[in-house]
DNA sequence: ATGACCATCCCAGATGGA
């Protein structure tokens, strides 16, 4: 079973290229950030053509998450975290599909720091890890997938003295990823590929793309339970090179059957 | 060290992204 994530950067803008992508990689579970579409514009009717049925929480203009799946009924258990307001913005989707229990998520950027915008990013960090843990006390087996904006260590980031001041690389951003992951998850793609650089997201500017200035910032963390099913972890890099792409790349895991 | 690009929306330029 593939389990993907990817950041669209617009699900409209950028269906054609999220549509060609669901044909030739063909995952099981999608889990989509930045739909920026409000409910009544997500492209449904396109999406359940390419096989897919899903569930999205979007809002307008701004970002939205959605899950997909081709493998079995979506079942949602939330649509937002613990602890936030019905007007909170649209940043968290989690469902039981297959077996497995998957949360979707946005976490906010946080630029600038310090200011309003990185006080909401840590407090929504402190309300993902909350939750976290009543999801881990729980004993299923669940993955936690999305864009967390956040680069975990120096090999993250293609240029790490540049991003210390940065919301994504900054040093509460960075100890509240590791606070979170040691809880007890694991990063799937740090397991499988402990050495190598891997990124996940590339600036439209300066050709960053084709220079692999890049940094990873979405992730999949996975249950104790789940960490003996992963056989693969990978990021398609083709997509983030065709016209009109979305600014990240689509990352995926590959799940023996349970 | 800075600015570069892209999407959205009462369609122009502000805002957010990372």
């Amino acid at each position: 079973m593939k389990i993907a994530t990817y950041n669209v950067n617009g699900v409209n803008g950028r269906l054609p290229v999220l549509l060609r992508w669901l044909e030739q990689r063909q995952p099981e579970i999608v889990c989509l950030q930045e739909l920026k579409a409000p409910d009544e514009r997500f492209p449904i009717d396109a999406i359940r053509r390419a096989g897919y049925d899903a569930i999205w929480h979007g809002q307008p203009r701004w970002n939205g998450v959605a899950i997909l799946s081709r493998i079995g009924e979506i079942h949602e258990t939330r649509r937002r975290l613990p602890g936030e307001g019905e007007d909170a913005q649209s940043r968290y989707l989690e469902a039981a599909v297959n077996g497995v229990l998957i949360a979707g998520l946005y976490l906010p950027n946080g630029n600038p720091r310090p200011g309003p915008k990185f006080d909401y990013k840590m407090l929504w960090f402190e309300r993902l890890i909350a939750h976290a843990r009543e999801l881990l006390d729980s004993g299923l087996p669940v993955i936690l997938a999305g864009d967390f904006n956040v680069m975990p260590t120096e090999r993250d980031v293609y240029k790490p003295e540049r991003w210390v001041d940065d919301a994504l690389f900054a040093p509460e951003a960075r100890e509240a990823w590791f606070r979170l992951v040691g809880q007890g998850w694991t990063d799937a793609v740090r397991h499988l590929h402990p050495d190598e650089t891997v990124y996940t997201f590339w600036k439209y500017f300066r050709n960053a793309f084709v220079r692999n200035a890049g940094l990873r910032i979405d992730h999949f963390l996975l249950s104790p339970g789940l960490v003996d099913r992963l056989v693969r972890a990978e990021v398609d890099l083709e997509p983030r090179g065709w016209d009109k792409t979305s600014d990240h790349a689509p990352a995926w895991i590959e799940l023996a059957a349970g």
